[in-house]
DNA sequence: AACTATTTATAACT
DNA sequence: TAGTTATAAATAGTT
């Protein structure tokens, strides 16, 4: 206190009744309210950088005014505090983004129509092999191995014996040729193995019959 | 002051500096800071508290010490501000929960699954449709299991291996139906035991790939 | 926004 | 970690 001030304060009587003590509840008084909270907020954010500084932690103060006014301040920085404040509560904020939250609809829905287009391109494909297993079926019902055996005479069913061996036979040869490329495949896709395999009997193409 | 503290006064000397100006900054005495932190925090969260509740405010506080451990506050309640503040800024949490991440990255593996099992659905029904097709050219010169191998992916060639192994396995109980049948025949004519028979082999039957 | 008078917070110490 | 004290800092009421 310097001289001035001094002599001002014998001169001027009591100018102010000072700090008065308030009871802490609701300022009932609007003008007081606001000035309350404008000089209390800056009390606070002062507080928090200092802390900040003193002691070298993080800190991040939201306010929200009555009127519903955004203020903040952070060390170093809000959004930074708040990362850490969600990753380490496991938090997932109610208000999502609405950017995101949409981002991560048309995400799903996405996904949901490739997958369904998939099931379409799926049905369709058992469409077309009904069809052509229908194909199959007109002339006779069934087959051909499902000829009906029990009317067959002796000598038929013999004959029909040896073709199913056959079949069996080229089916098993058939199973061990493609037993052997499936392990070449699997240890090595180096050079082709199968470039002198061209002349197994009679390869059909299936291009034409190719459903797509 | 009371008496008794009056004459405390007057006979210890001094018992205290008192509150001494500081300057902000680190505090570096490490057992002062741990001090300092615990009684500003104590501060700040009194008078966050005492914001809220003198101007209707709503307020959240987030420390983490410089040991990283958290501490927060908030009227009425830190994660309904959070939330609010998240809104209103439209920021993205850049520490996105991780519970949440790792719901999302589940949906999208199981829509993925899901996607790759229809596929894989598709596949086969394409691998039988082309069996099928060829059943159709067996007339023409081949047999279906005559497709070019040498052409086949892996997996394509792994699908082609199982409708093989499967209608070896039909052959094979095929022929020994006939067989049975050969020798039920050739020593007497008892009843006929195929009377059930004449469905289509379950391999090639479409029912069983049917989706959903 | 500035000015006190006073309350409140807190640094140093126990 | 909690309590004491002297003092710094914050701020209620006022202008």
């Amino acid at each position: 206190m310097d001289a001035a001030n001094s002599n001002q304060q014998q001169e001027t009587r009591r100018t102010s009744k000072g700090r008065q003590k308030i009871e802490i509840k609701r300022v009932e008084r609007e003008s007081n309210r606001y000035v309350t909270f404008s000089k209390r907020k800056n009390g606070l954010f002062k507080k928090a950088t200092e802390l900040s500084t003193l002691c070298g932690a993080e800190t991040a103060v939201i306010i929200f005014s009555e009127h519903r006014k955004l203020f903040s301040c952070g060390q170093p920085d809000v959004d930074q505090v708040l990362d850490r404040y969600l990753a380490e509560t496991e938090r997932v904020p109610n208000n999502f983004p609405s950017l995101i939250k949409n981002n991560i609809v048309e995400n799903q829905l996405a996904n949901k129509q490739e997958y369904a287009e998939s099931l379409k391109r799926l049905e369709e494909e058992q469409t077309v092999a009904k069809m052509i297993g229908s194909l199959n079926n007109m002339n006779g019902g069934g087959f051909w191995w499902d000829l009906p055996i029990d009317n067959m005479e002796q000598d038929e069913l013999e004959a029909y014996r040896e073709s199913m061996e056959q079949l069996k036979k080229n089916l098993i040869a058939r199973l061990g040729l493609i037993e052997s490329t499936c392990n070449a495949l699997t240890e090595s896709r180096i050079a082709n193995p199968f470039i002198n395999m061209k002349e197994i009997p009679s390869s059909l193409s299936f291009n034409s019959h190719q459903c797509q």
